[in-house]
DNA sequence: ACATAAGCGGAACCACATTCCGTTTATATA
DNA sequence: TATATAAACGGAATGTGGTTCCGCTTATGT
């Protein structure tokens, strides 16, 4: 878009004289601090204080701001990592067990997932602008993953084929976060029961 | 946690001796406290800060944690006002139109009651302790007013009745809620859809 | 080994909730 | 009407947490 120069550009800048990719204490950090924020906001939910991340991850408070401009920016980020996370346990849980089993178990995960979450409805309820990608992300993400376990199941004759994941995602996500009220036991029930009502249906062949 | 010792709010305490009841000032300015309250979280959202409501109030910071201790208080105050409201509003409706009129009026009201309070899901999934009762106070004041608007509607055969105001109220509620991303049209329209629902089942008789 | 810019740390600053306390005032009573 | 008094008031002060700033440190290419 804005540059109209050679294409030189294999990794860094051509015109200057070296590159400098990463350097690897930068890389370090980013990496502690979000692992870090993800174990404090697991502990102390996601209004805990930026010091305390900062400490946790051994870094000063700069740091933290240089790697992620605004606190929110810290938020969305661990967000789109357990996002990701859940997205490619898919795969993994697919080439271990059965179609069916493989996904239930994923489900099962994706309840833990927002029902650990106190945080998630509540940023996005927020009204704060920075949080308004993640749905998105979600979507375009966790859609795919159950897809290709649905399709699977489905595939194997395990599980009826006229429920669209993005259906039964959206349930499940509705269920999970209504659910962490009740206990996540009640979430874990109920999408059990989706599940469930998916392999009743099922033609078998 | 913490302990609990909220007082009541009603204030007149006949039991006592009338000598020293609630000086006029003091409830001149709880009223204008709430009324100020109320536009400021309404136009500034319920994030806006306290000295704002103060200013516009026309009174001092120490005023307003006189009569509201913390924060939240203010917001469950004016968030119970508002539900009274909401709640008063269906024997007024009631007296004024047909039944199923009446009901298909008064369930217009409730979407705009929700969908206005961008805070109103933020608050309730924050986490914040000060808010658990508001659930509760929602569904006691609530679900009577919707009830004698659906008994009425029923006992005039302009609605079916195998659905229970508890059920068509939350669903009401999750439909408001979920829509005020996508504009509260959206809202109107699904709600003004459960509400033909009901008139398409009704007994003709 | 040296130059240099990326990165770092944390003090400083700002915004907001909440507390504290001296001053004002509504109300009962003489 | 004047006086006493406790309720109510206002706002400066305090505490906490987000964000900015900038001089110092250090990884990295030559």
């Amino acid at each position: 878009m804005s540059d109209e120069r050679k294409e030189q550009e294999d990794g860094r800048r051509a015109g200057e004289r070296a590159h400098r990719p990463v350097r690897a204490d930068a890389k370090r950090n980013l990496d502690g601090l979000l692992q870090a924020a993800m174990a404090v906001f697991a502990s102390s939910g996601v209004d805990a204080p930026v010091r305390e991340i900062a400490e946790k991850a051994g870094v000063g408070i700069g740091t933290v701001y240089r790697h992620f401009p605004e606190r929110s920016d810290l938020v969305v980020a661990v967000f789109r990592r357990e996002i990701d996370a859940c997205a490619d346990a898919a795969p993994i849980l697919a080439a271990e067990h059965a179609p069916g089993e493989a996904l239930a178990r994923w489900m099962q995960r994706f309840v833990d997932f927002i029902a650990a979450k106190r945080g998630l409805a509540a940023a996005l309820h927020s009204g704060n602008p920075a949080f308004d990608p993640l749905p998105a992300y979600f979507q375009q993400r966790l859609q795919p993953a159950l897809r290709s376990l649905l399709d699977a199941a489905a595939a194997a004759g395990e599980v009826r084929t006229d429920i669209a994941a993005e259906d039964l995602l959206n349930a499940a996500a509705s269920l999970s976060m209504h659910a962490y009220a009740q206990g996540s036991e009640h979430a874990r029930r109920m999408v059990s029961l989706l599940v469930d009502g998916l392999r009743y249906g099922a033609v078998q062949r």
